[in-house]
DNA sequence: ACTGGCTCCTGAGGGC
DNA sequence: TGCCCTCAGGAGCCAG
C-alpha cells in the first residue's frame, strides 16, 4: 500500500516526465473515488502546464498555472506513465492526456484515493489545512510530541498516527518505529517521557528513511507492471510477526487492536 | 477537547 | 474456473 516513502518515490520518478509539460485531454472513466471526481475537471485542466509537482503528507501535488491538482492514492492507488495506446484496464479510473504523448494513468481498485482541483494556494485546502508537519523535516521533533501529547490518554500508536501531530506515519510505520524506540504501542500518549519521544522522533525518521531507499525498488516494480506487496516486509521488525519470535530478545511478538488497527509489539523490548 | 467507532471498497485468504 | 465469509487499511467524519 501506498506509505509516504512510496508516493514520495511516485513524486520524483514522475516529476522529470511531468514538469514543463502541457495537458492536452483528462479522461475521467469512473468518478466515484473517494469522494466524486468534479465533473468539470478535464475542462479546466486541459491546456494547463505542469510547473511543480510536489507533496504534501500523502498528497501529490501537481502545481499548474491555474490550480493545484491534488491526488492521493488511498490504499491501493498507483500512478503510472503508460503509452497512449496502451488499453485501461479495469481499475484505472482516469488519464492525464500530456503534449508529448505520454499518459498519466491512476489505477485504484479500492478506490479509497482521491482527486482534487485546488484554485489558490492549496495549503488552505481544507484536507491540508489542518496537517502536522512532515516527518522528515526539522519541525517534526521530540519536544512537539511531548508537547502535543501532555494530558492525553489515547494509546501513543494512535496519536503517533494523528495527521495534526506528524503526517505520513502509517499503521506498519507506527508498530515499527514504536518497536525501534522500545515504548509500548498502548502505553497512554500522555506518560511518555520526553527523552523517550526523543528517541521516537528518531525512530520514526529512521523507519521512513529506510522505506524510502527500499521504494526505490517499489517504484521500478510499481512502473513496470504490478507493484509487489511487502518491499519492506524483510525488514518489519514485529509488523504482521504475531507469534513469532522477537529479532531481539527471542520472546514472542504480541499483536493487539488500538483504534480499530492492528498493532504489533514486543512486551519484553517495548514498555 | 478528546475519544472511540464507522465508513468507503475490493482482493486475498481461509474454511468448508 | 468453487462458494461464502471475514478482514485489511487511510483518513475523514461524527456521536457521545
Amino acid at each position: 500500500m501506498p506509505e509516504l516513502p512510496e508516493v514520495e518515490t511516485t513524486r520524483r520518478g514522475l516529476a522529470p516526465h511531468l514538469l514543463g509539460q502541457r495537458i492536452t485531454a483528462v479522461e475521467i472513466r469512473d468518478h466515484r473515488l473517494r469522494w466524486p471526481v468534479p465533473l468539470g475537471l478535464p475542462g479546466v485542466l486541459a491546456g494547463q502546464t505542469v510547473r511543480a509537482v510536489d507533496r504534501r503528507a500523502k498528497y501529490l501535488l501537481l502545481r499548474c498555472d491555474a490550480g493545484t491538482l491534488m491526488v492521493h492514492l488511498g490504499m491501493s492507488g498507483s500512478l503510472r506513465l503508460v503509452n497512449a495506446a496502451a488499453r485501461p484496464g479495469k481499475h484505472e479510473h482516469w488519464d492525464i492526456v500530456l503534449a508529448d504523448g505520454g499518459v498519466l494513468r491512476y489505477r485504484d481498485p479500492r478506490r479509497f484515493g482521491s482527486l482534487h482541483w485546488i484554485v489558490g494556494e492549496a495549503a488552505d485546502h481544507p484536507l491540508l489545512r489542518e496537517l502536522g508537519p512532515e516527518p522528515l523535516s526539522s519541525d517534526f521533533t521530540g519536544e512537539r510530541l511531548y508537547a502535543l501529547s501532555r494530558r492525553r490518554r489515547v494509546p501513543v500508536k494512535v496519536f503517533l498516527m494523528d495527521s495534526r501531530v506528524v503526517v505520513g506515519v502509517g499503521n506498519i510505520y507506527a508498530s515499527e518505529a514504536l518497536y525501534r524506540a522500545g515504548i509500548r504501542p498502548d502505553r497512554p500518549a500522555g506518560r511518555v517521557a520526553l527523552r523517550r519521544y526523543d528517541r521516537l522522533a528518531d525512530a520514526v525518521r529512521a523507519v521512513l528513511q529506510d522505506a524510502l531507499a527500499c521504494g526505490g525498488t517499489t517504484l521500478r516494480d510499481f512502473v513496470g507492471g504490478e507493484g509487489r506487496p511487502g518491499y519492506f516486509k524483510q525488514d518489519l521488525q514485529v509488523y504482521g510477526r504475531a507469534g513469532q519470535q522477537c529479532r531481539n530478545c527471542g520472546n514472542i511478538v504480541l499483536m493487539c487492536r488500538l483504534g480499530q488497527r492492528a498493532s504489533y509489539f514486543c512486551g519484553t523490548c517495548q514498555r
